[in-house]
DNA sequence: ATGTATGCTACAGCTTATGTAGCGACACTG
DNA sequence: CAGTGTCGCTACATAAGCTGTAGCATACAT
């Protein structure tokens, strides 16, 4: 998979527009959350895939090259960083950390008025699945 | 594919964390551009795939039912919606249009300056293959 | 009866992600 | 020097997600 670069089509959006170029780097599983990870500290590709709660390693390794080539992480003496470019980024989808607290309470409100039994229904299936399976997780 | 609801773990998350929960949902293909393209004006389904660059009605549907199931967006007479809860996260998004064209700037100017020989590779590979196959895209 | 628009679903095939095993290099210990 | 641990990945079989196309039932206009 290539990444996305602005001006150029990529793979999810034919017009290169640079807010769908980024769209489509930032709809890549866990881009967001390597982001997320890095704003911390610095870290080697090991700990960054603890924190990323062990992901597969191929998908970790292609990440990184799409997030290193599209200059939002470096490799440091360190280990793993956000550039400042990442950095920039990172400004921006920080407030989601607040953001996000919220909005699992409109989703408990929501799921406990029984608005949307489609939800209900899906979380439950989910559960019933995953309680067998993994028991306690946390 | 279920949706991420905080609290639950959910594929790409074990810890179910708000803000991991959150990050799942938008790494999803075209979340964050669907959500883009609702801030404008309600649209019909077929509306939405136009502004959409016409995707998969199939992944569109999917993603729909998705952003509906977690209160980002709703169906009203006028088509789909962002709900004020969908408008409060693309008030979180809504920044990045603007820091996208300075990103693409960066990337212009690394590009050009040839730090990053693997991206112009990457990048010569794609045009390659694009243009063979695809002739003149906007 | 015909044409258009809508909100999808079905499907074969392709692409991406998953989970595990394992590699070569390097550092450290006894 | 042998053994162990850590590192940064790669290889691979399999599962899941996405693509592109065709087409459905319904509603509406002519």
């Amino acid at each position: 998979m290539s990444f996305p670069v602005p001006g150029k089509p990529v793979r999810g959006s034919k017009t290169g527009k640079p807010i769908m170029a980024l769209f489509d780097l930032l709809g890549r599983t866990w881009a967001l959350g390597i982001v997320w990870n890095l704003s911390k500290t610095a870290c080697t590709f090991r700990e960054l895939q603890s924190r990323c709660e062990n992901i597969s390693p191929t998908l970790l390794n292609t990440r990184l090259k799409e997030l290193k080539g599209t200059l939002l992480i470096e490799k440091t003496l360190q280990g793993y960083a956000l550039t400042v470019v990442g950095r920039e980024l990172f400004a921006l989808i920080e407030p989601m950390g607040q953001w996000s607290m919220q909005w699992a309470t409109y989703l408990d409100n929501d799921i406990d008025d029984g608005i949307k039994s489609d939800i209900t229904h899906v979380i439950h299936d989910n559960n019933l699945a995953k309680n067998t399976e993994e028991g306690n997780n946390e």
